[in-house]
DNA sequence: ATCTCTGCAAATTATTTGCAATGAT
DNA sequence: ATCATTGCAAATAATTTGCAGAGAT
């Protein structure tokens, strides 16, 4: 672990505790794993991290289910990169943040803007909801990709090879 | 059909014709009934819908194919409500807008704000990325939903119940 | 006539679960 | 001692796919 070890891992089992829940040696390497790296990881990718290194055997079964305690006590959070995809990043108690994701390779990264905060508890606000949480993730296409593709081709080419919805635009047949 | 039907309705053949792709009585099908109604579904309820009401057959498998072609065509989008559920919506053309999810009942609101919009694109921008499209959804709860858990208990020991991020917060064990 | 679609059933993939043994407090 | 956790393998659930026959252009 790399940042704040200690405490955070303290919080860890003090959250463990109060929620009558045991500390075991597979939930620790899990949770420091998961606080170890610094990219955003998905139930496999942990598995075979843990697989690899050594220590007490984790099973996949058991990913799952220390993944989905650490998600309820707000440790790590679960971004949905596309359908289907499903990776996790730990919270470290900084500012909450936001997805952009890159259509072609996969690049995440983050930002952060309290006016889209505030915006968002508004509009809740406004229909009548009280707000628990949100999800917003941008899809784009990373500054490398955008050179390559210009290097192939026009973007919009690419982005209809993408699956780009395309079948509003046109009134001509 | 409900709104603007034989317009929309050519442009589906369009865009069908366009990519090569045809006309079937089972696209069709599919195609009217996600205009027709005015709710969120799944594959399995359109599956259903088609099935309960009479018509050429239309198998799962084809019911998945046809809104996957249906949301490269822009017809269609597809919103992950939670983990794992995935709905879609038609699109009319009408202006794009975002939702607020009840997590305890499901209830799906609508909501459209261009100031978030643009705040995002700056987003994009600034770390270089080329934005082609956004996913925001809010969770939250419900006004009917709410006075129902007022009536229960403490909104807190609610939210908790629903598996709220609860390990950080407490530093006291 | 040609090439796409459909339905079916089998295959895949991702995730969950029952249960007996093990381990944590 | 007690009660939660683990691993395994079986069970589910959701979605995809191969293929032969049917259908659209």
């Amino acid at each position: 672990m790399t940042i704040d070890d200690p405490a955070i891992e303290r919080r860890f089992e003090n959250y463990l505790k109060r929620e009558s829940l045991k500390m075991t040696p597979q939930r620790r390497r899990i949770f420091e794993k998961a606080f170890e790296v610094h990219e955003h990881f998905s139930v496999e990718r942990m598995y075979e991290w843990l697989k690899e290194e050594d220590g007490p055997a984790v099973s996949r079964a058991t990913v799952y289910r220390t993944l989905e305690v650490l998600e309820r006590g707000g440790f790590i959070e679960a971004i949905e990169t596309r359908r289907g995809e499903v990776v996790y990043e730990h919270v470290l108690g900084h500012a909450h943040h936001d997805h952009v994701v890159c259509e072609v390779c996969g690049r995440i990264e983050e930002f952060q803007d309290d006016e889209i905060e505030a915006l968002q508890r508004k509009n809740a606000y406004r229909l009548g909801f009280v707000m628990t949480g949100h999800l917003l993730r941008l899809s784009g296409i990373c500054p490398t990709c955008v050179k390559e593709l210009q290097l192939e081709g026009t973007l919009e080419e690419k982005l209809r090879e993408l699956g780009g919805p395309i079948g509003l635009l046109d009134e001509s047949a």
